[in-house]
DNA sequence: GACTACTTAATTCATTTTGTTTTATTTTTT
DNA sequence: AAAAAATAAAACAAAATGAATTAAGTAGTC
């Protein structure tokens, strides 16, 4: 059967053995990259598949080198279970966030370890340029995979959003000029010939959450993701939500201020959220007020000293904050949000315990959930590692 | 294998090829549903499946009475395909509407045809008598579909939100004094032994047209449902979203006026879009200023004879609305918004209309998708015909 | 106009393929 | 002996495949 994509009418797509088995592997192989070492009888009674396919599914992932065997397990009684987990370096991936101020790109492996990392920092590159430094350094890491025989499974990029999902993407900045209509993945995979996968920061970042860190074990979560704007990302039943023209989650936009005083913003309105609370806002506010030397350690250092410059935009961020948090749990109404992105984690920390103690005062009455507030897991570069998560995701999750 | 629901580990179950079997027959009843009369090798073509498959699929249906043959399409050449389409009283289901002011049942054919209809307006009654009435109501629809020697495949009802969905439907209205943990579901299944399933109305109608209306051809909407209050429905990939807690689509309580003149509402804030933007707003609107006789016919002659207090509230609503549709695009990004509900026809066409004029300027720039706005095309219960659709979309769907 | 051969597409029949399940057996521990 | 895990071979269910059949329309011929 030609599984091809359909078009327009919204009929579903039959199944056959052949998919059914497929769904199944794939149903195995997140059993165990989520519990971890895990006995094949345990994956057969978590998936209620019989222990039979269970094992013939392992067999075949371990002969294509994505398992190995971890010991066995000492229990009260019968034949102690072998533990299989998943290979970590049976292959790896390469992340790339392209962001106004700086460019990342991470080798990870298939449990998210980072195996190598290349940053730079830089300001509103053009696209050419950009792309042909992006290139260069995924090379570097090719060469890098190559050394230590590692196989690359393709290339996840996260760029700041709007994104244009459906003809190749097509990036659609309002505060990234030179970035409309540059076709990065088919660039970037033609010159690497790697399967290329792009993505809004946001969702990518969410992606990596939901697939390395705490998003684990949440069905459905909303991202804030602080970078020099403010994304969001959107997790729906373990599933990435990208909306019909693949910009859902678009929370830095929301109007949290009206009236003279609000501040304007590149998408052409005003009192935008992420004009307020996002790494640019943070720093903007900091140099008008006779801060200098914009990087994590001085906020760290900032924040240990409670400076009053910097805890009064922590203070108002969050205010903002549970006003679209208070929105988005209305109309969404995920299990729970996760904070992440740039912002240094003691911050983020602050952030979250304000918007707790808040948060039950703004939700209106009769409402049964109370969102869980979380800080991500993944600290470091976030779109970067979730980027890199795209290729595995895309072709086997 | 048995498929029992999995508890928290997200980990998902495997399939089988009896699975295989249902998901194709639903699939294939589906196609039949969507695509109307329709040839087995049409929906071979449709589904990706063989014409053998559809084939024996198509004749178990055919055998099951849920199919029936109607007549031979004359095409150019070879052999003029046999259609099939849907046998419309298979099966029929029972949709409840409970709302603040009225109760409405239809019993419903698997199209969406109503076969009778069963009207009464209250005034916030007690669940006590509100739901004796209601079984009242569907022991004379399941007589009248017995006389008609039709199975009632199951009970769908509508409740004003926010709903609680994991402990057996209880209902948490802050505008509904007394419904609070009410098990509608436990009742009424117990009284009359067919299956029951309980809904936010907003949710019910979206459903209900993405089944039997419009909905059919977007792959996700979000549906604003003109009650009592105004709710709001979330059809993503066609399938509903509930969120985490089952209050998914809340729009009613957004904020849209601040400050001193804010209106209060029943859920505790104040400012809410549904102070605004409602039957119930609507109706103190023109009560304020001296109008009586608060009905649908009422309503259609004000504004064809452009009464000048109707139409300032129309053009009033349509900002509010506005608002609150920019920030639902920016976080869902839908395919369309869906206006239905019990307002009248010409007003929400109107109102409609407004909107779209006003919605270009208000959306962020760089925004690649400008979401069809359209009018439900179920008009009269809309919540009532959906919670119709809610067994057969949760047993077949 | 009547007949025939040809084309096209839908449908059916018989066979093969595929992956899961079943059943029985073996292994390894308490 | 009992229990749990793993393995092996045969049974099974449903979809895919390919050939055959059916029902039209088309084009040419007499």
């Amino acid at each position: 059967m030609n599984a091809k994509p359909l078009q327009k009418p919204a009929t579903r797509s039959g199944t056959n053995i052949e998919h059914a088995h497929l769904l199944n592997q794939r149903v195995v192989f997140e059993t165990i990259r989520l519990l971890g070492p895990i006995s094949r009888a345990e994956i057969a009674r978590q998936t209620s598949l019989t222990n039979q396919t269970v094992s013939n599914i392992v067999e075949q992932l371990k002969a294509d080198g994505l398992l190995e065997a971890k010991g066995r397990l000492t229990t009260l009684r019968g034949q102690p279970p072998l533990l299989f987990d998943i290979k970590p370096d049976a292959a790896c991936s390469i992340g790339v966030h392209v962001d106004r101020d700086h460019l990342t790109l991470v080798l990870a492996q298939l449990r998210g370890q980072v195996l190598k990392q290349l940053c730079r920092e830089w300001y509103l590159p053009r696209p050419k340029e950009a792309l042909e430094i992006a290139l260069d350094h995924i090379r570097q890491l090719q060469e890098h995979a190559q050394r230590n025989a590692t196989q690359i499974c393709g290339v996840g990029v996260a760029l700041p959003g709007p994104i244009d999902f459906k003809k190749g993407q097509v990036i659609h900045a309002p505060n990234f000029p030179g970035w409309e209509a540059v076709d990065v993945q088919h660039f970037l995979m033609s010159a690497t010939g790697l399967p290329v996968f792009v993505d809004n920061d946001a969702t990518a970042a969410a992606v990596g959450e939901s697939w390395y860190g705490i998003g684990r074990s949440l069905e459905s979560f909303f991202y804030f993701f602080f970078g020099v704007g403010l994304g969001g990302g959107i997790i729906l039943r373990g599933q990435p939500h990208r909306g019909f023209s693949g910009n859902a989650g678009e929370v830095g936009h929301i109007a949290v201020v009206s009236g003279r005083n609000a501040r304007s913003c590149g998408c052409g309105n005003s009192g935008c959220l992420e004009r307020y609370v996002s790494m640019a806002a943070l720093y903007d506010w900091l140099g008008e007020r006779g801060n200098k030397g914009f990087d994590s350690l001085t906020l760290i250092r900032l924040f240990e000293a409670r400076d009053r410059r910097l805890m009064e935009w922590l203070d108002d961020s969050g205010d903002y904050l549970v006003d679209a948090l208070v929105r988005i749990e209305m109309l969404l109404d995920p299990e729970a949000f996760v904070f992440g992105g740039r912002l240094p984690s003691p911050l983020v920390e602050y952030l979250i315990d304000r918007c707790q103690r808040s948060l039950p005062a703004r939700q209106m009455q009769g409402r049964l959930h109370t969102p869980r507030l979380l800080k991500a897991s993944v600290t470091d570069d976030a779109a970067a590692l979730g980027a890199a998560a795209l290729p595995t995701h895309m072709t086997s999750g």
